[in-house]
Formats: structure tokens, C-alpha cells, sequence
DNA sequence: TCAATATATGAAACACGTTTCATTACGCGG
DNA sequence: CCGCGTAATGAAACGTGTTTCATATATTGA
């Protein structure tokens, strides 16, 4: 590998002229400049980025943590991101805590030794405390830490709403619906499902809320689960939760032969390419990945250049769309 | 931020005193230490990765490239790439080509700037010489270009075969693949769809391929191909493709009341966890995302380090997972 | 007791680009 | 012809941690 200073030699000048050219950042008589680029050219020079990072205090790579990215939903988030933050001039740092409070831990303590400019949390298990003296740049999806730290969720208490409008339009009595084990206040998504709550009990629907571990995404344990329900509750005849579970009603519900949408209505939460890959089209509230995603990017990198951001706190729409499953 | 200057500072002693405490590199009296270990922990001091990865010329980070991480493939591959990196000390850097050329020359040519110390290519659109200057550990998959660079593959030439012994099995008469648009014969896993056929034809069993661009995944275009394909083509009663696309054929063969397995055998080629997620399991040819992850990290880290690789060109068994499809 | 070795620490060079400051040359207005 | 602004380039410092080499003290063995 060459060096700046291997440019300079072969092109007869010194290492200040050679960045010059490189950053295009101040006169360099036409002649000069084509000497270095041929002595470039020759040397097939490339800059070290790690000693450019270095002067400049910024690596050119945002970190993005996510709990496993296997997941649809997190594999599609992280698709957008990194495809607007290649047209930002960022690179992506993939990191995964797989269920795991150490690595997140681990995890946080590396993006602090500046190989990253800034961090998108995508899930956070650790003690709120962690983010107090943390140093770097950051944006928490779906999830509230403190009014210093952005945030960017999608319109959950609306997505609640539709959700809870399609199953009093289907006539259902009793709606259940699968939330993250251990959703607290602070995990935005979880207003989605007190406003369906609070909607269905109003119109005297019942519901029942049951907590799962949908990280783990084990589909045959989905599918056990929405037989066991089933099976117990017969009177169920609505269901609101994320696409894979979903899809494991809907096997379910063929398995114990229910008609979808007449004995068993089903509403998929976030939208990901899975509720397409049956045989039904599910019915679905789609969280907005692509403007979601880009607005996530713009606020970190605006937090990352101290440029101002005015809201800090933003809601993307959810969308609404009708399948066969209500 | 605190640097390793400010702490040597407060703990009264040279740099490269803390430096040996950081790296537990040479001897250090222990109440020495302990002063240094206090002042770390007054200045919250995390030490700069940047500057580290620039004298060490390692930056701890290695890049995959794939077209992109939404498909289930790649994402699998993602996941135990990155809990097989996060391991052995390594960070992962995430990079998408999303099929355009142009991104992938990009990303390449920043593959050579320093900022990662190795290269796990899962996609290459490329000219082969751009290989032949590229100056940094590297390992394809499934793609050879040269014999300097080491290769992992599935042994799809078994996974081929394991197929058609499957539709001999089933009596099929006229059996359809799908392979990727552009499959050439440096593309291992076309081995498995000639071995396909080589063996179908022995055994007077008709073939047809038909190319895709699976890397789109766009699944109703699937659903629409498979629909076509079978309408078109009704004396078919056997499918081997990708797993997305093998989804897509079960439900077309339902739409158009054919009975599978019975009317439509269908063999997945992949495996991952789309074909757990329909209501029936569809036989599948399964690609070992763990080993192959680790072989694939193993070797790359052994390039990097400049040990000897025995082998430079390795095959992964496949497993075949009866379903309920054949 | 003296040499040899182990322990302990610091000064300075290094990795590689970038930027500031200084310097030289040139052209132009007055 | 002087002074000033602009063009063009270089020397040197910088960013931050690591390592080599040098130095000094303490301990061990003969």
C-alpha cells in the first residue's frame, strides 16, 4: 500500500499538495495536479481513511444496533438505512445484541472509542443511566430515554386505532393481541396497544393481552402458541399482532379449521415483506420503513455535524392496508 | 473526550505508561497502575479505536457485501457472520450493492482505504480483474475468480442431486428450475441445477429452466411467474428454486387447484426460515448458515493475519429436510 | 561485592493525512 | 516603481495511541 508521501516523492512535491489535490482544497497550478494524479494513478495509491478519520475526528460510519438481523422487520430497516446513508457518504457498522445485555454493554462502549460517528438504536436493554454520560451522537428508535436523546417512532397510538376500527367493522367480541414481553411506557409501540385496548373496551369488545418474545422469532413456537390460544379461548375471534405471529394465526386458524376472516379476523402490525407471502394477503398496519428510515438518518447526521435540529421527537404516519384476513 | 495524554497526565507519568496499562504489555508497578486505572476511570477515558487502528494498520472491521440484506439469505448469512465476528474481536461493516455496479466499484475501491481488514464477498458483478490489484484479504462466496482467492461454497452439486433423486422419487415427468438470471458456470451453486438436470435427463425426466432475478424478490412477481409457468406449461409436476420463489409455486399450484405434492412436487433450495413460515414445510435443500459462516470468518481471519490456509476452496454439505411438498 | 538480570519508566519516533502559517512569484492599480 | 492581492507551494505541527530505545533502580547469583 502507498502513501501520501510516496505521491509526493514521485510527483517531485510535497505531501501538503498531494492532499490538496486529494481534498480539492486550495489552488494547485493544472500542470502540478496532473503529476500527482498520474503518480497516483502509477502507485494506485487509495487514502488511508483510518488516518483521514483520525485528523478529522470522524470515521464515516454509523453504527446501528438492532437485537438480530435475521428478523424481517430489522433486515428491512436496516436495508433503507444503509442505502440512504450510501448516498450520504456514511457506511454502516452492523451490530447485534441477540437478546444478549453484555454485548449491548460491549456494544456501547465500543461506539464511544470514535470508530463510529454516531449510533441508531434499534433496541436498548440496558439501564436508562447508560445514556447519561454517553458521548456520541445517537437516535433511539421506539424507544424514550430522556428529552436530550432523539426519537423517532411510528404513529402506533393511530396504528392502534385502525387496528382497533377493523375489528369492531368485523363484529368481533374478543380480540387478543401479542405484545414484546416486558413492553413498558417507554416502548412507544406499546401506546398502540392501549389505544386498542382502550378503543375495543369502549365498544364493549374484549380483549386479552398476551407477552411474547417475538426476537426470538421460533415460528413453530408462534404457531404452537396461536393453537394454544385458540384452542383455550374459542370465543377469540379477532388478533392484532406483529407479521410472523401473524402468519402463525393464520396457519393456526386453517389447522382448527376457522374460517379468516368470519371466525377470525387478523390485523398484522409493521408490514414487512412476510404478510405478502401467503396465500391471503394479510391485513395489515404498515409501518413506513423507507421514510422512516430516512428521517432517521438525517436527524443523526444533523446531530453529528451540530447542525440544530428543530424536532426531536418525531412521528411517521402508519399505513392502513386492507386483505383478506378482515 | 479524555485522551491517553490527559490521563497520563493525571496519573503523573508518560504516555506510553498508559499505553502499557491499556494493552497490559510490559511491566508496570502495580500501585503505578492503580493510579493510572483511577485516572482512566475520573476522565471516563475510552481509548480512540481510529488512532489504535492507525498504527496497527487494523481497524478491526470486516465488510460484507452483499446485493442486498433484506433477503432472507443474505440476512442469515448476516447474522451468524456477525455473532461468529463479534467472537473472534471483530466488528461488522454492512454494504449493499443493490445490484448497481457502479456501488459495488465504489464499495471496493473503499475496501482498499484502510478503514476494514478483510472482505467477505457474498455478490460480485464485476470484472474479474478487478480482483487481480485488490490488495486486502478477501473470500467469496459461492463465486469463483481466481485460485489465490479463497472460496466457501455449499456442495450444491449434492444439493442437485439430492433434488432430482426427490422428483424420481415422486415420479415426475417434466420438472421446471429456477436459476438466477446470468448464472454462469463460475457461479457454484449452477452446479447444482446442471447436476439436476444431468440426472433428470438419465432418468427421462424433461427439464425446463427458467431464469429470475431473485436478487429483486419482488414476491408477487414470483406468484405471477409461478401462475404463468403452470398455466402455461400444465404437463409440469416438479419445481426445484429458491426459497421465496417455492413459496410462490405452492400457492399458484393452490390458486390453480393443483394438488401438491401429488400434481406439484416442490424442493426449496436454501433454507431459510420462509419455508418453515407456510402452512405446510416445504421440502428443502438446506444451505448450513452456521458452519458456513464460520468457515467463512475462520479462513478470512487467517488471511488477515498472514497464516497459512490449507485450504483455499472449501465445500459445505447441504442437508435435505423432507417437508410436505414431495 | 560485582556483574548480570529483572523491573519500571520516559523521550521520541512513528502511523498517515490535514491544516495552518509562511514564503515566493506574479500581475495590476496607482 | 511600490504596494497589495492572488496563485502556488512547502515546512511543520497536529490528531492519538504504540513501540523502540534509552535510562535508572532493584534484585539475584556467583
Amino acid at each position: 500500500m502507498s502513501t501520501i508521501r510516496e505521491v509526493a516523492k514521485r510527483a517531485g512535491v510535497a505531501v501538503c499538495t498531494v492532499s490538496r489535490v486529494l481534498n480539492n482544497s486550495a489552488y494547485v497550478a493544472p500542470e502540478t495536479k496532473e503529476r500527482i494524479e498520474k503518480a497516483m494513478e502509477e502507485l494506485n495509491y487509495i487514502p488511508n481513511e483510518l488516518a483521514r478519520g483520525m485528523f478529522k475526528q470522524k470515521a464515516g460510519i454509523i453504527a446501528i444496533l438492532v437485537p438480530n438481523i435475521k428478523h424481517p422487520f430489522f433486515s428491512s430497516l436496516a436495508n433503507h438505512i444503509e442505502q440512504y446513508l450510501y448516498e450520504k457518504g456514511y457506511k454502516l457498522m452492523l451490530c447485534s445484541t441477540a437478546g444478549d445485555v453484555e454485548r449491548e454493554k460491549a456494544y456501547m462502549r465500543f461506539f464511544e472509542s470514535n470508530m463510529v460517528d454516531g449510533v441508531i438504536m434499534a433496541v436498548s436493554n440496558i439501564e436508562k443511566e447508560y445514556y447519561e454520560n454517553f458521548n456520541k451522537p445517537i437516535i433511539m428508535l421506539d424507544y424514550f430515554v430522556n428529552d436530550n436523546i432523539p426519537l423517532v417512532v411510528s404513529d402506533h397510538k393511530t396504528g392502534g386505532r385502525l387496528a382497533a376500527q377493523e375489528f369492531i367493522n368485523n363484529h368481533c367480541k374478543y380480540v387478543v393481541h401479542l405484545c414484546d414481553e416486558g413492553m413498558v411506557n417507554d416502548v412507544i409501540s406499546y401506546q398502540g396497544h392501549l389505544e386498542l385496548e382502550r378503543i375495543l373496551h369502549e365498544n364493549n369488545i374484549k380483549t386479552r393481552k398476551v407477552e411474547i418474545k417475538w426476537n426470538t422469532f421460533d415460528f413453530l413456537g408462534f404457531k404452537n402458541l396461536a393453537q394454544t390460544i385458540l384452542e383455550y379461548y374459542p370465543e377469540i375471534d379477532g388478533v392484532m399482532c406483529a407479521d410472523i405471529p401473524a402468519v402463525a394465526f393464520l396457519n393456526a386458524a386453517s389447522s382448527l379449521n376457522k374460517k379468516v376472516p368470519d371466525d377470525l379476523a387478523i390485523v398484522a402490525y409493521d408490514g414487512t415483506y412476510i404478510t405478502n407471502m401467503q396465500e391471503r394477503k394479510i391485513t395489515t398496519i404498515m409501518q413506513q420503513f423507507e421514510k422512516f428510515s430516512k428521517t432517521v438518518v438525517d436527524i443523526l447526521i444533523k446531530k453529528i455535524n451540530k447542525e440544530p435540529v428543530e424536532n426531536i421527537n418525531i412521528r411517521i404516519p402508519v399505513i392502513f392496508e386492507k386483505g383478506d384476513t378482515t
